[in-house]
RNA sequence: AGAGAGGUGUCCGAGUGGUUGAAGGAGCACGCCUGGAAAGUGUGUAUACUGAAAGGUAUCGAGGGUUCGAAUCCCUUCCUCUCUGCCA
């Protein structure tokens, strides 16, 4: 959620901003300087109006303690007919300030000055591409069929167990999720960032606090019993351990990593997009997240994207470096890296990481602050990326490795897994 | 899941209707004292919104209610602890 100061003070720069982004109504940023300063002068009044009863009480409270009895009858009527004229207002207020933080919410945040323009995936920059493309035989098959092959995955057991997109790992391919997770894990530790392992389910405050809700609603599971909702990735508890807290400036960064599954309902996908592991409902994912000084962040972004970077290569897969543009970022975001690995027997690139900074939009809703040097709160910003998502990784180590023998691990998982080949 | 107890500032802890944003203590910061430190001592020490400022408003788990006035009374709800039950 952008800050409502900003927005007062740079409604022009807010506006020409979100247009990059494809957001529909660039009116409702008037809506919303309306709705905010309508809100600022029902508070002056209604607060007015509280100061005089709040000052009246007391005096009653003190006529009573010197036992002027009619004294205090004479004003409490003074402030009942204050309260009176109070009420009113104080029901236009509670709308009108109900109506901008529903105006507010929708906004998104505005993209950093990097960020290309364009509408589409197709006008995202490619700003890297590194890595061999391997040549396969003409024997190569997609890695649905070498899960087969190698009883890797069953997703018809799977479908029977839960639904389509639910894959069951068995026996090697197990093993390869846990491999990676491991390593993963290890990875991120080895740069400084404290592992957690997350409940699975959140409440509705962690989910608005990272920005799922109201805007990703239907792509949550939702346990409706308990008011909970099954996270779709880690960045949502992890990013909420810190909301609501005011963290010392010294204790910056805060770098942190978590394994979970990830949940998500995809409504609407269809075709090869989701053959094999290419989009399933629920999937592991390693994620890193940091909480940092706004002066840092961009710095901080670059690390991250570094950092990830240093994973894929010691994979040994091909990849690029996307810098999303304007259309296709998320609400959240204020720049985003993609990271995509090529998929050599599909021949496509796939989305197995996003690298974001969110500068201060979920740290305003959720009020993670600092204290800085000057004695001034101050949000802090949050940054996340995925470190990385399994299944198109394990597609892609499975296309791209795949030979007359086995699958070639590269040397990275050997230890890992226990195994220098799948066969 | 049932029974009971409880949630107050950075922490501990007092407070059952009237200048209580909140006693007292600890911690922390700055100063004094000291050759230096400890001890001692003085001052300060929440957040948000609003206002140029003075100030104002709100906040004692959360939400609602009673009242001229609520940390204190009532209702709802969440969480923690203890006991019982169940269970990986």
């Amino acid at each position: 959620m952008l800050q409502i100061g900003f927005i007062r003070q740079n409604a022009d720069f807010v506006k020409e901003r979100i247009a990059t982004k494809y957001f529909t109504d660039v009116n409702s940023v008037d809506t919303i300087i309306a709705l905010d300063e309508e809100v600022r002068k029902l508070k002056v009044e209604t607060e007015t109006i509280q100061a005089a009863v709040n000052l009246a009480s007391k005096e009653i409270g003190m006529l009573m303690a010197k036992g002027e009895k009619d004294a205090a009858e004479i004003k409490k009527q003074e402030v009942a007919q204050q309260k009176s004229s109070q009420q009113n207002l104080t029901t236009q207020l509670s709308n009108a300030e109900k109506q901008l933080h529903d105006e507010l919410v929708k906004l998104p945040n505005l993209p950093h000055s990097s960020v290309p323009k364009g509408k589409t995936p197709e006008e995202n920059e490619v700003v890297k591409e590194a890595g061999i493309k391997p040549t396969l035989s003409a024997t190569a098959v997609p890695h649905w069929e070498l899960i087969k092959k190698y009883d890797l995955v069953d997703f018809e057991i799977g479908a029977k167990l839960t639904g389509s997109g639910f894959p069951l790992f068995k026996g090697k391919g197990a093993k390869l999720q846990r491999a990676l997770i491991h390593y993963f894990l290890d990875y991120n530790t080895a740069a400084g960032y404290t592992e957690y392992l997350p409940p699975l389910m959140v409440n509705e405050a962690s989910a608005y606090g990272t920005g799922q809700l109201p805007d990703k609603e239907g792509q949550m599971y939702h346990v409706t019993e308990d008011g909970l909702y099954l996270i779709p990735t880690a960045e949502v508890p992890i990013t909420n351990i810190y909301r609501d807290e005011i963290i010392k400036e010294e204790s910056l960064p805060i770098k942190m990593t978590a394994y979970s599954a990830c949940f998500r309902r995809e409504a609407g996908s269809f075709g090869s997009d989701v053959r094999g592991l290419n989009r399933v409902h629920q999937f592991d994912k390693v994620e890193v997240v940091q909480l940092v000084h706004p002066i840092t962040s961009y710095q901080v972004h670059q690390q991250m994207v570094d950092h990830i970077e240093g994973l894929l290569i010691a994979l040994e897969l091909p990849y690029r470096i996307l810098r999303l543009c304007g259309g296709d970022m998320s609400f959240a975001s204020a720049l985003t890296y993609d990271f995509e690995v090529y998929s050599a027997a599909q021949q496509k690139w796939l989305e197995v990481s996003s690298v974001s900074n969110f500068e201060t939009f979920q740290t305003n809703r959720m009020k993670i602050r600092f204290k800085g040097e000057d004695g001034k709160t101050q949000l802090v910003h949050s940054l996340n990326g995925s470190s990385l998502a399994l299944p198109r990784i394990m597609a892609c180590l499975l296309e791209n490795n795949q030979t007359d023998d086995g699958i070639a691990l590269p040397k990275v998982l050997h230890t890992y897994f226990g195994s220098n080949v799948i066969s």
